[in-house]
DNA sequence: AGTTTTCTTGATATAATATAACGTTAGGTA
DNA sequence: TACCTAACGTTATATTATATCAAGAAAACT
């Protein structure tokens, strides 16, 4: 059973190998549009599209790729296109930056204010989501122990998810 | 460098405002000096250079601006030329990058292999490095238990250190 | 409706960060 | 000596990101 303040989600979890990939990104933009009705923010058709070439796959993305894929739908588009649309999503929480990897995911889960904490697959690329708070209070808990006032964390953790590293045993 | 906890060291330490900050350097050095004896590396001026320049402030430097502390010593440098001895300082533990910044820092403690957690002060841009088990074991545990081995953490800390909390409440 | 204001996007230029590729030099060593 | 290699110099270029100004669209106001 889950303490009340306990939160332990898997925002966005490692989804099976083969899944219905388009269900990921309608729900995602759907998700997206709510929260701007929501939030009385402007869903325009750039950053709904930015949104679904972050969506695209279960990895991150580079800025410059999602400016390919901006031209390859046949609108113009230059760095500050994209770099402005990144910006909005961002700020909303319908994004999060791998700093690490200069590049972005889609978030699991924008209605709620986090950080995160990021589990990226060094094989498959793939990007998961937490939202742990054991390991959000272990940082605060010790950077306050050296009077230290936490505003915001960056946690990127490389290493196998399961499926690849069942994958590597069996190629043993 | 005090040991406050079990594996919880403290491995560069905000330091008083004022100190004798010669002594930080000198004392980088000669353990980097050491660490390279030890281990067969080759300390060159240049590396040796870069690195008292990542040590001239207790904050991140960047790798331009060690390009330009560079040529101000009157030493040719191009951009690789800083980033080669950075690598060489990286691969060997002498300094971090903080990808959050991309920006480099000296680490306090060159002997150990580790990967650290960093406390960055937004006022006045000291960066400090911990080495806690906590942290790192509440994130492997949560890896973990969806099946994700870890292999490396990047875990960089955003807020205000003791001493500037304490004079932006002065400051109310 | 017409005007003003604000938000969004387009367009150009350039800044900031990083690496590729090849040449040169200096020390060690067969 | 001749060879080898690690380190550094040099030039070019790739990658990531922002500044600035103009144009267009949408919302707000009268």
């Amino acid at each position: 059973m889950k303490k009340l303040y306990e939160n332990t989600d898997v925002i966005k979890p490692f989804q099976p190998k083969v899944h219905n990939h388009q269900e990921c990104i309608s729900e995602a933009i759907t998700a997206a549009g709510l929260l701007c009705k929501k939030e009385g923010l402007t869903f325009t058709p750039l950053r709904r599209k930015v949104l679904e070439l972050v969506w695209s796959s279960h990895g991150s993305i580079k800025a410059y790729e999602l400016l390919e894929g901006l031209r390859k739908t046949g609108r113009k588009a230059a760095p500050p296109t994209v770099y402005r649309a990144l910006e909005f999503l961002l700020e909303n929480g319908l994004i999060h930056r791998i700093e690490s990897l200069n590049a972005y995911v889609g978030c699991g889960d924008p209605k709620r204010r986090h950080g995160g904490q990021f589990l990226i697959c060094q094989d498959c690329k793939t990007v998961a989501e937490l939202d742990d708070n054991a390991i959000a209070r272990a940082v605060i808990s010790r950077a306050d122990s050296i009077g230290f006032t936490v505003h915001q964390q960056t946690v990127e953790v490389v290493g196998k998810c399961a499926d690849c590293a069942a994958g590597s045993e069996k190629a043993l």
